[in-house]
RNA sequence: GCGCCUGUAGCUCAGCUGGAUAGAGCAACGGACUUCUAAUCCGUAGGUCGCAGGUUCGAAUCCUGCCAGGCGCGCCA
């Protein structure tokens, strides 16, 4: 509807502007008014158009209604305030959205996927397969699938990807510590160093290895050859299967866990950097210190330095030590033009906020290998503060007290943990209180959506109890529904295709809850104040339809946030 | 010191590719269950949109400077 009254608006701009001879272009816009005396849409472009034409903006206003050709579905416009067009829709013509719904049911909002969909590479959690996720990690993870479900539903072809960063020091790290869990299930007295995983998931973890290997035979083999591959694969292996199961309680899945070892293995870090020593684009230099943080010990080092200062980063980037060690950001950069060489030139990558100074230097160095213009496009969440009635909860890392994912989300409900992550834009910090996601009031809104599915439901048992059948959604009368309630929540249904769909185009999926709140809200409203069970039968039928839409789409939308929607609460 | 993010009601947040009288919820106060679920609803009250300039017919929204908080700043990821 929005499209078409574009359409028809920006005909009659472009005529006007022709007419007057004027080269510039003057894009329409609609925008749905706060105030409904304004209208059921906007449109603002007499404003902007007054300057080009040198005639005051009401004018102007007047000569384009005067040769705009409305759709059949427009009742009338006309010039408000400083100059808008308010567009007021035959009301009859609105409600029928409450048939379309009937009509489409789940596909109410999507958009059917082409065969030539955009093919867009969904990178997201991506965490280290050393430990447990904790609710940052769970924040993005949330934030992400919300996403790929929504662009998928607006007809993106999505692959949702994890990074999995099993090589490094830090997987050296990780086996040293299991390997002395290990000893110490064996019996011997070691001690973990500072810096090692304290967690006692590794103490779990060294049980199992110990069922399948033998103390003995472990110690016996040659430790660096023979035991360490196996502490290795086995620790990773263990980590990512705790981390598969903790997103899979969200309801979480991937399409593809991407292991950066693969990238060593197949040669394609050290032929990376060896293309780039041959383009030029890497030398051997020395990075001055970092200014404002003091760092210990630091020494000048000659590295491999990538130039991505040519490609609008503030300093050239270290991608290999002088030996030719790839440092990480190697890795990364192969990771990135693999997604480009497997046909992905469309990358969204989900990073914790605290990685936001890498967002140049990868999207530099994958300028200057695959010609992409701001790719990957990388999204930044917001810390997440954990919190307990307000209090603040302590967690740290090295004395191993440290509330996990997994425990949060056993403890309020995956429900309530997506809801409440998807609450907020990414951009603010969220604070997260364990107490007030268990308790079922507006604090917690994702009960008070749910409880308006619910209340749906409740009235479309009673109407089946009181033999009250519903007809045939297209001989529902719908110009019955004239009040304020119902008017409202027609609108709102009207809107949600426009809200997904600018959900997928800003990557802004948190839309979709709060729009979810907004028709909640409408749908309680509604109930309090009409029965939707009367003795006008129509009205009853007309009203049974709606709620029925209603439902429809609260349940559309949840299933964007993958949120469920209970029947009964 | 530099970069990114944030600052809107007592609290938590929407509104931010400029538009009409800045909105919700919580908390406060007052009401509504013989009715399709009160996990709900209705009403009252609550604001120098961090501060100061600028651009504009019009600024919470864009620009500049400042203030405050968060994150980050080589050989970890």
């Amino acid at each position: 509807m929005k499209q078409l009254l574009e359409n028809a608006l920006q005909h009659a701009v472009d005529q006007l502007l022709k007419e007057s001879g004027i080269e510039a272009g003057v894009h329409v816009r609609l925008t749905r008014p706060k105030q409904k005396e304004h209208g059921d849409y906007a449109a603002n472009v007499a404003m902007p158009l007054a300057g080009c034409l040198d005639q005051p903006p009401r004018e102007v206003a007047g000569r384009i209604l005067a040769a705009v050709k409305w759709p059949d579905a427009v009742e009338d416009a006309d010039i408000a305030g400083p100059g808008f067009i308010n567009i007021r829709l035959k009301h009859a013509s609105e409600a029928e959205v409450i048939k379309m719904v009937a009509r489409q049911g789940d596909a109410y909002g999507r958009v059917e996927v082409s065969e030539d969909a955009e093919k867009v590479n969904l990178e997201f959690v991506s965490a280290n397969p050393t430990g447990p996720m904790h609710v940052g990690h769970g924040r993005g993870a949330v934030v992400g699938d919300s996403l790929g479900r929504i662009l998928t539903a607006r007809g993106y072809s999505v692959h949702r990807e994890y990074y999995i960063n099993d090589a490094g020091a830090q997987i050296g790290v990780l086996a040293s510590s299991l390997w002395k869990r290990v000893q110490q299930q064996a019996g011997i007295s070691v001690e973990l160093s500072d810096g090692e995983y304290p967690g006692e998931y590794l103490i779990e973890v060294a049980r199992q290895l110990l069922e399948q290997y033998a103390f003995e035979d472990l110690n016996r083999m040659d430790h660096d050859r023979d035991v360490w591959p196996i502490i290795v694969d086995y620790a990773i292996e263990k980590m990512m299967a705790m981390i598969r199961n903790d997103l899979a309680a969200l309801g979480i899945e991937f399409d593809h866990y991407f292991s950066e070892q693969t990238l060593h293995r197949s040669g394609k870090v050290a032929a990376l950097i060896e293309q780039l020593k041959a383009d030029d684009l890497i030398y051997l230099g020395t990075l001055p210190p970092p200014k404002g943080k003091e760092v210990k010990n630091y020494k000048p080092v000659e590295q491999w330095l990538f130039r991505t200062t040519g490609f609008g980063d503030d300093v050239d980037r270290p991608l290999a030590k002088k030996d030719g060690t790839p440092t990480y950001f190697a890795a990364d950069i192969a990771y990135h033009v693999d997604k480009f060489e497997r046909g992905f030139k469309r990358q969204i990558d989900i990073w914790g906020a605290d990685h936001g100074g890498y967002v140049t230097r990868v999207q530099s160095a994958v300028k200057a290998l695959t010609g992409l213009d701001g790719q990957p496009e990388v999204l930044l969440v917001q810390m997440v503060n954990l919190t307990r009635g307000g209090e603040q909860v302590k967690m740290s890392k090295r004395a191993g007290t440290f509330v996990t994912l997994r425990e949060v989300v056993d403890e309020v409900g995956a429900d309530a943990v997506r809801f409440n992550f998807m609450t907020r834009r990414i951009e603010s910090q969220l604070d997260f209180d364990l107490e007030a996601a268990k308790q079922k009031s507006e604090e917690n809104p994702v009960y008070y959506v749910q409880y308006a599915h619910a209340r749906v439901c409740a009235i479309l048992r009673k109407a089946e109890e009181e033999g009250v059948e519903a007809i045939e959604a297209e001989l529902v009368n719908s110009s019955r529904l004239i009040t304020d309630e119902e008017k409202s929540l027609v609108a709102l249904m009207l809107s949600y295709p426009e809200v997904l769909d600018k959900a997928a185009n800003r990557h802004e999926a948190y839309r979709v809850a709060i729009y979810l709140m907004d028709l909640a809200r409408g749908l309680h409203g509604f109930y309090h104040k009409h029965r939707v069970i009367s003795d006008d039968e129509e009205l009853t039928q007309a009203r049974l339809l709606l709620v029925t839409a209603v439902g429809q789409v609260l349940c559309n939308g949840l299933s964007m946030l993958g949120v469920s929607a209970p029947e009964r609460m």
